[in-house]
DNA sequence: CATATAGCTGCACACGTTAACAACGAGCAA
DNA sequence: TTGCTCGTTGTTAACGTGTGCAGCTATATG
């Protein structure tokens, strides 16, 4: 069917060694033979046949990009950052694998010989044995988003807990001390590292917690929406609140506006992550800005070194947050800036 | 290094093609023998290595999403959209790889060999070449979203047209008279079909088209938010505008807010897509739903029956688009409903 | 002149799997 | 007894590529 090295071999009236050293480009071979035969594989529009090479070569060309899930949990914008960054580092050098670990009921297809390397872009503690698995079979590894505990892996995270305190410092530097928290899915671990940025910034500054400003959310449009919804019915109303993502921010946003108040006026939100929309929204969100492609940049980049060194390192790398300030906020201090 | 078939046929005591007969269930082989084999090599952890039955099979468990680009123009929500429907439907019988066709120089590595099949998720006409060159080397195919013309493939696309026709017709029958319409990236297919279907809506009601009304976009935010800056320079402003999607929607309703104009009370809006985000903007969007994740479903669904059977259809499938009324419109229309 | 050397090419095998075909023993019929 | 069939297993080649080693030729070296 397709055209082999052995059809050019025959043509060019040599051995198909021969014509395989020539399209590496081997040093052992004329510099004549050479061109001869690139020019003739070029006008049979030869293609290599990378399964035969990687049988051989012992290399798949795979790399695998393996999200916790899917399904529910993961937002658009989290995908379209990874599968961005990773992708302008790659080129066509790699073939990109896109998958969820929660689809397999096996590991069994994900082995060395089926991928040169992984990404795991983890946002929940149940990767910890699929990424325990990878480890083992010392598949080049890098494990990106969520801290790893327990297991040695090359590991870059956004600085969560960070942002997270930064932005609930803001909150109580514009006077707020009723600030409420709408938390997102309960076994993820950048849920607990927000909680706890929330937690220390008020300890910090002095501020009571109470448990009725702690509403638990799942990271999803709906359930900021039941929340923020829950928090309304309360007598005693937070002034400001702090919606671990983005997403649950608008649907916050939505139950405020539909009991006849206004963002930031009565209540101010604020988000976390900086979605593309979030600057658009009406009130423009303040967020955290979480550097999800700068991180898969640069983990996708430290895999390929891996893969071509042949040599690992293991070490968490933290990346900043960054707050940042639009809308969303009223200063309720009485005049003090 | 790793354990292949003739380890297990060497410690079974019988030859290599027992071993493989035995872990492809075949007819011939002794039940005995068969669960013998079969307990051993999950006992030694076996994993058959793909690159080699992919030599012999000539089958390379690769399947391919293929999007315009992965750089601008293409929304997270739709790269989430797609990604998640083939996902589901493949399960973990074939490894999904995505790219961007811009990404791509050469088009040497997408061959028969490479790829059991391909989806193009195709927005841009800049794909055309793409779709010859995997159609022409009859690589199983199945082109979606975008309406392909002078090449015989399966093309299961939403009905655009008629989802603006719908959208601008109602902005009719709510009063408007004076409709803008946003349009999306040049040389997107989508783009075209969205603005037919807004000039036959004008003209099946006889309303005038103006030039001042016809504002280019890129699909963006920004450019939304430009577009609309434009329109309320005007001195005849609009009182509706029709977005060609969802995100230049938003970028239009930051503009007319950032004017202390009010929406739907001064202007009305109204998007394309139906984001995940658009229910619960401020106001809530009234919008077209194009069912990407059921065409994304569907058009793996169909891709792996031609590769099963050997056999491909060639037609062009449309997808029902749907209104879908919120808040961003309002009713000038003097009473009548 | 013989011999070493450099430059180039081919032979033969390997990678791990599947499959066509041959082969073997048991059972059965003639 | 012979011959045939059935059920099971093994032999061998094949898929397309890369590579260690041997071998060839022409040139340089002593």
């Amino acid at each position: 069917m397709s055209v082999t090295i052995k059809d050019i071999a025959k043509l060019a009236g040599v051995s198909h060694t021969t014509v395989s050293r020539a399209l590496n480009d081997s040093p052992l071979i004329n510099q004549e033979t050479k061109e001869k035969i690139r020019l003739l594989a070029a006008e049979l529009n030869y293609t290599p046949n990378y399964n035969a090479k990687s049988l051989v070569l012992d290399r798949s060309y795979n790399l695998g990009l393996f999200f916790s899930t899917l399904h529910t949990g993961t937002s658009a914008g989290f995908l379209y950052e990874a599968i961005k960054g990773v992708n302008d580092v790659i080129q066509d050098r790699y073939n990109l694998i896109v998958r969820g670990i929660d689809d397999y009921t096996s590991f069994h297809k994900v082995n060395r010989k089926s991928y040169d390397g992984i990404i795991v872009m983890s946002q929940s503690a149940t990767d910890q044995s699929f990424i325990e698995y990878a480890a083992e079979l010392e598949i080049p590894l890098v494990v990106l988003n969520r801290q790893i505990e327990n297991v040695q892996v090359m590991n870059m995270v956004p600085d969560d807990k960070r942002g997270a305190y930064l932005i609930v410092e803001y909150l109580i530097t514009q006077g707020h001390r009723q600030i409420a928290i709408i938390e997102g899915k309960q076994n993820f671990k950048s849920t607990q590292a927000r909680r706890e940025g929330y937690q220390e910034a008020m300890e910090a500054y002095q501020v009571p917690l109470s448990v009725d400003y702690q509403q638990q959310g799942n990271y999803d449009l709906e359930s900021g929406h039941m929340a923020m919804t829950q928090l309304l019915q309360l007598e005693n109303r937070p002034t400001a609140v702090f919606c671990c993502n983005d997403d649950m921010a608008l649907g916050a946003i939505k139950a405020i506006t539909e009991k006849q108040l206004s963002v930031p006026g009565d209540i101010s939100v604020v988000g976390f992550d900086d979605h593309i929309f979030s600057g658009f929204m009406t009130p423009a969100l303040t967020t955290v800005r979480r550097p999800i492609e700068q991180i898969s940049r640069e983990g996708a980049a430290k895999l390929l070194s891996f893969i071509e060194s042949k040599q690992v390192e293991k070490e968490t790398i933290f990346f900043h947050t960054e707050l940042v300030i639009r809308e969303s906020v009223t200063n309720i201090s009485g005049g003090i800036q």
